[in-house]
DNA sequence: GCATAGGTAAACACTG
DNA sequence: ACAGTGTTTACCTATG
């Protein structure tokens, strides 16, 4: 739950959504690459790597994990993209104009003999989807390097593929990887009751291709100007076959592509999401030019008939998706399995995103949040959490964490964050005793979340550092997955600390949990700094500034702070600092 | 079967 | 005395 995201801010403006539809072209990065001009190549190899994430994060972390330069050259991108959609708007529609002349043409000659002119709005709007379709695939060329393209699939295929990406790990990877590899042909057919194989293909070209020429539409999408497309890689493969050995080698259905699969699939659904809107704007101006029903029909009739509109469409069920993809976030409500409300119960089942019970349909499956994928991805899903009794499917930790960052100062006090919970989910605005133990166990238990003592009480602050460094080790162990999620993510440097913290805390047996009464939050944070700061006869209430340095600064010039608990040797940066950045307040 | 993470409950101490 | 806050422990379930 990556973890992000829950910021009602990002799910209302969703700042990302646009970079991401535009910087999933390779085209339109391009372009913004080559007009910025303020960035070297690596630095727009980690913001294209950071922007996948953004798209979980709130403004305000956007801004603590991009340089100046790089949210200009966001921006800047994001206009270059606002640009290209124009011009793509204004294709499509003198596109559409053109065709509709020629309609009007045609059909003033056969009106006579059509009787209805509903069949030239019919011709008009497939039309007008393929070329919505066109302008979709423009923005998406990444949906295509899933060999698996989830806008091909009903919810049902969906389901099975995500099964497989998701729950797949416990099973022989072998062959799981050999069903996948057939999994392209297989899914469809064996979902799509009635339809032969060529039926297929031709409702789904991109899928046809992929199973009729192997591994070149693959090609073409994981494979160009000599690197690897494969998220967050971007390995350079001199031809093609090295970038086949590299592929086989590198991206192999482990943690790591499960993960990247799962954040490409959170880029198509924003995407679908995107093209749900546009159609509805397409749908009411269609409406305001007295183009009754048709468009309804028609825009929805892919789905509910996709063999007869096959042939005339043969993305149609591209069209569609959006309204059958499976929704990683379980916004709908109707795809929320009917849990207990009562919070006395199975709480890791009630915490987690769970699919449809009818999906599984193999009892309890084995789903654990996974805290870079799951977030309120939609405003929809804000206001279900909001108004609906739904338990949000996020660990307590990472809501108390979201909480905090969400404030304006990154700080919160114990009953600012109770606010925070019962305003952001119907879920907690009853059975408070339980909940409430349950933050304040929280807050106490987990390292990352530091309490900051002031004059008037104690606000609660998240140390990021130790909050990514315990998320990696929940992800996985692969020091490699690690490596590629922090690029990924846009923690480079939080994580490269927390790789640092790592080590600190390999030499530092005080901070293992296992010390008799020194598993207490306090006794290790304050053994940990006796030991990194033996030397320099700091007071165990002495506290570093955590990422938050500009804050930090401005407190002690207010003088009425004091960090009470904090993991010092837990802060890689402070072997470096000297001294001057620290205060003893007491 | 074991280790771990997370949720829940409860006891206890401290403070205003 | 009381409520709120914070810490700690124990127990349970799910998961790897």
């Amino acid at each position: 739950m990556p973890e992000s995201p829950l910021s009602p801010t990002t799910a209302r403006q969703n700042p990302a959504s646009s970079l991401l539809s535009h910087t999933d072209s390779s085209g339109g990065e391009r372009v913004a690459n080559g007009n910025a001009g303020t960035l070297s190549g690596n630095d727009w190899q980690t913001l294209q790597h950071k922007q996948v994430f953004l798209a979980m994060m709130a403004p305000q972390q956007m801004q603590q994990f991009l340089a100046p330069n790089q949210l200009q050259a966001l921006i800047h991108q994001k206009q270059q993209a606002l640009l290209l959609q124009q011009h793509h708007l204004k294709e499509f529609y003198k596109k559409q104009q053109q065709q509709i002349q020629l309609l009007q043409q045609q059909s003033s000659k056969k009106i006579k003999e059509l009787s209805s002119p509903q069949l030239v709005f019919q011709q008009l709007i497939q039309l007008q989807q393929q070329q919505q379709q066109q302008l979709l695939r423009a923005h998406r060329p990444a949906l295509s390097s899933l060999a698996l393209s989830p806008a091909c699939l009903s919810p049902a295929e969906m389901q099975q593929v995500w099964k497989e990406l998701t729950f797949g790990m416990t099973e022989d990877k072998t062959a799981i990887k050999a069903n996948r590899e057939s999994s392209a042909g297989k899914i469809m057919s064996a979902k799509v009751p009635g339809r032969q194989a060529d039926d297929q293909q031709s409702a789904c070209p991109h899928r046809a291709e992929s199973t009729v020429k192997g591994d070149h539409a693959a090609k073409h999408a994981l494979f160009g100007h000599g690197v690897c497309n494969w998220p967050g890689c971007e390995s350079v493969c001199e031809n093609f076959s090295q970038f086949i050995k590299h592929i086989s080698s590198e991206h192999t259905l482990d943690d790591r592509s499960t993960a990247q699969c799962r954040v490409q699939m959170q880029v198509v659904q924003q995407l679908e999401l995107q093209l749900c809107k546009e159609r509805e704007r397409l749908q009411a101006m269609m409406a305001h030019l007295h183009l009754p029903s048709l468009e309804a029909q028609s825009l929805s009739a892919p789905a509910q008939s996709p063999q007869s509109d096959a042939a005339a469409d043969p993305c149609g069920p591209q069209l569609t998706s959006v309204n059958s993809l499976p929704s990683l976030s379980s916004s709908d409500p109707a795809q929320v399995s009917p849990r207990p409300l009562d919070p006395v119960g199975t709480p890791s089942q009630r915490c987690e995103k769970e699919f449809p019970s009818h999906t599984s349909g193999v009892g309890p499956m084995r789903r654990r949040n996974h805290p870079l994928v799951y977030s309120l991805s939609s405003e929809n899903e804000y206001e279900l959490y909001k108004n609906t009794d739904l338990r949000p499917p996020f660990t307590y930790a990472t809501l108390i964490r979201q909480a905090i960052m969400e404030a304006s100062d990154m700080q919160l006090t114990l009953n600012e964050i109770y606010n925070w919970f019962t305003r952001t989910f119907a879920y907690f605005r009853r059975n408070a005793a339980t909940w409430k133990n349950a933050v304040r166990h929280n807050l106490s238990l987990h390292k990352c979340f530091v309490r900051v003592e002031n004059v008037k009480g104690a606000v609660w602050t998240v140390d990021e550092v130790e909050y990514q460094r315990r998320r990696s080790q929940k992800i996985t162990g692969n020091p490699s997955v690690m490596k590629s999620i922090s690029s990924s993510a846009g923690f480079g440097t939080l994580m490269n600390s927390g790789l640092q913290t790592a080590l600190a805390e390999a030499s530092l047996p005080g901070l293992k949990k296992d010390n008799v009464r020194g598993n207490s939050k306090s006794q290790i944070q304050k053994s940990s700094m006796a030991d990194s700061h033996r030397n320099q006869n700091f007071s165990p209430r002495v506290q570093p500034p955590l990422f938050l340095e500009d804050k930090e600064l401005k407190m002690n010039d207010q003088g009425c702070l004091i960090q009470t608990v904090k993991p010092v040797s837990l802060q890689p940066d402070m072997s470096e600092n000297d001294e001057g950045h620290l205060f003893d307040l007491e």
